[in-house]
DNA sequence: TATATTTTTTAGGTTTGCCTAAATTTTAAT
DNA sequence: ATTAAAATTTAGGCAAACCTAAAAAATATA
């Protein structure tokens, strides 16, 4: 499998849950930063290939098969950003990029030691559940923490706004992967939460409630 | 750079030590197993970039800039045998295919900080030396075990041979990165060698203890 | 030295993955 | 229902990196 079609395996998958119908070339091209002519032209290799089902004009989706080799991609991306950020000093932001080279790397030996190597982590640092080797998924409760109530706790595992200025607040606050964060009360008026962090009280804007994701 | 860039160049600094006046595009393409056709092709490019000097028919020569290329690709190279070899459970014939991917992955910051995880090596598992960022490389005082005497001593710093017969040789008979070798005694007839390592007494063949290198 | 052999280059072709522009189909609007 | 707009596909091209076969140059041999 080439390093493109792997790509457009993972970006089909990515989309499937927002597109449950059918992807279609202008979502996909647009996703991937290419223009409609070249998705079609890979779909259809994709559908010859037997990994995905694609109509004419009605857009793709995922084969088992297809869905199998997306969930590896995703397994190589998400053990990749837990290395980098938990062996190496990278931050939230500086992961992506990175794994997304490191994910086409072909060798199931690495991938396998890898995951050793890691303790057999069950989520990435953005909180994401990691696939098996088989592609089975553990599905996780993700909350945002505005979706909390008073008396709720949760585990930060990320967020949904990488502006330096969001993360910069995130680390004034010394709000980071894995603080938990106890729900004491929120306003009525604008939504705003009084939570506990560390046994330091914090008053947290609506907005960056909305921005933070937890485990609960 | 592309993958493709990075393999000529590091294949012709290889090349070079051995064919210091031009590396023939037969050799370059035998080393790279393509067909000197495509070798042509390439140099010309690279010689329309700067990094190496071409003349029709003459061969080809690294300028500095394309040493210095070299050289950041085999510091990849090595840092990421290092890593496969000293952090995953690989051994000595595993790791070259592998770190030939990884060399390839674009990240200044990945490679610094791969660096300072492994702890500055200074050598390879093989015992070659990784060059520093600027491509500095340490030349150290190895011989091969056939040049030692009944008698002498050596620790086991690299091979010469990387092919997987030779490694997996190594691996069975236990013959590792700091293995204390000790010279026994040498057969006149055909320059076998019978040696100790680690109270265990064993015959190399002259091929052996020409492709062993050791610090004496 | 002249010829034969080998090496290297040139010329033209293939595949992958991208593109633009034009044609087609679907969807939306009148 | 018909037409206008948007999305999709098709057709034809381009660049990278490979290939084969033929031409040209260098080297070896008689």
């Amino acid at each position: 499998m080439t390093f493109s079609e792997e790509n457009y395996l993972k970006s089909i998958y990515a989309l499937q849950k927002e597109h449950p119908k059918g992807v279609s070339t202008n979502v996909l091209s647009k996703y991937l930063d290419t223009k409609p002519a070249s998705a079609t032209e890979m779909i259809k290799k994709l559908d010859e290939k037997g990994l995905v089902h694609y109509q004419p004009y009605q857009g793709v989706i995922l084969k088992d098969s297809g869905a199998v080799s997306a969930l590896k991609i995703i397994r190589k991306h998400r053990l990749w950003e837990t290395f980098l950020a938990n062996k190496l000093d990278f931050s939230w932001d500086e992961i992506h990029d990175v794994a997304e080279q490191l994910e086409h790397i072909k060798s199931d030996k690495l991938i396998r030691e890898l995951d050793k190597f890691l303790g057999y982590p069950k989520h990435d640092p953005h909180g994401d559940p990691i696939p098996d080797e088989e592609g089975n998924v553990v599905k996780m409760e993700k909350k945002r923490v505005s979706q909390l109530n008073p008396g709720d706790i949760g585990t930060c595992i990320g967020v949904n706004d990488t502006s330096s200025s969001f993360l910069q607040f995130l680390d004034q606050q010394n709000i980071r992967l894995g603080s938990v964060i106890h729900i004491l009360s929120v306003q009525e008026f604008d939504k705003s939460m009084t939570v506990r962090i560390d046994d330091r009280e914090l008053l947290l804007s609506q907005i960056a409630t909305e921005h933070i994701y937890v485990r609960v």
